[in-house]
DNA sequence: GTCTATACTACGATAGAC
DNA sequence: GTCTATCGTAGTATAGAC
């Protein structure tokens, strides 16, 4: 629901509802609707951060990591369809009504923070290699973000646009493989691939 | 307002506060708050349509039409912050408040729909002459979107990742450097440029 | 752990005086 | 064209019975 409808679209009485309970028996299990929001956003971006971990720890090449690391991304994105729209909202929207101090809110700053700097981490490794072109890391890690998150959360619109559904095993499958492509031409080196061939 | 905190997230009240009347006052302007929305939105896709038509006309090749088309969408972005904004929020909220039947809602489907075929137009032409490899053109094109408005609608999160704002003319000068070169990366065919040397 | 009942506030919207 | 007053609804949240 929050995904679909963000924060200030959704009513209790409707999550009550959802839940199979009357509205004021949701206060007996949170402190309030913010505690609610912030629950299950960190629920969702805990399940990406395990997903995207085994991607940074392997022992391969920057490039190989990239990849491991993107279409792990993808396959979490595409899963659980809600994912994307509640990060989107997460980064995009003025969280006027989230209070920074409070201690739930942090721990879920600090995931974000933590999943952004794994992919820098892969990025300025790739660079250092000469893996990659000199990218600007913090401009290629939004490319990124606007290829994989932006898709998956583009809903209705997405889908006219694509002529079809986004979540299908094929709609996923194909947009891997462009979202990979795509990278391996815009990061690659002019000179020459440090790797072994990619096809 | 909208850009910020979404339809749901803004009152009335606010709104009639901010224009200095009394709330009952903004009736008599409009029908109501959807319509008030929409008029917003039309207001601001409408300027980044006149924005965009030149590069679509031009007597130039694809590849230069492209850029042209980017570095026009990029500038109008950047000129106007809440206009990424909008214009995510129009693609991944799902409008469950916006009535398809209403005529000011459908003048707004046409209008994104013009702005995504341009872009299409100018990729599936580029392709046919060979300047651009053989990419999924609505892939490329959710690709592009990513990599532009979603940029600019990412608020503190982008400036915290970029490390600086996202909106001065040095930041918006990198950001195009940066999505024009990935783009000419990830777009190139294999082979030769069909065009003038880019650099 | 869930319920009914309720408090209080804000919402979008309308009526009618000026 | 703006105002005050008001309507009806829905919002978050609490109190207290069961």
């Amino acid at each position: 629901m929050f995904a679909r409808r963000g924060f200030n679209g959704v009513g209790l009485r409707e999550v009550a509802d959802g839940a199979g309970l009357g509205k004021s028996s949701l206060f007996h299990h949170f402190r309030g609707k913010v505690h609610l929001y912030t629950e299950v956003v960190s629920n969702v971006f805990g399940r990406l951060e395990e997903r995207l971990g085994p991607a940074l720890n392997s022992e391969r090449s920057a490039s190989e990591k990239l990849e491991m690391w993107v279409e792990s991304l993808i396959d979490e994105l595409a899963e659980h369809p809600p994912t994307a729209r509640l990060l989107l909202r997460g980064l995009v929207e003025d969280d006027d009504f989230l209070d920074p101090e409070d201690p739930d809110v942090a721990a879920v700053e600090q995931q974000i923070a933590r999943l952004v700097l794994g992919f820098e981490r892969i990025l300025k490794e790739g660079i250092a290699s000469g893996a990659f072109r000199s990218v600007s890391v913090p401009d290629a890690t939004q490319t990124l973000i606007g290829a994989t998150v932006y898709h998956f959360a583009s809903g209705e619109f997405g889908e006219g646009l694509m002529g079809g559904p986004l979540f299908s095993a094929a709609a996923v499958r194909r947009r891997k493989q462009e979202v990979l492509a795509f990278l391996r031409h815009g990061f690659s080196a002019p000179e020459a691939e440090t790797n072994a061939p990619t096809s």
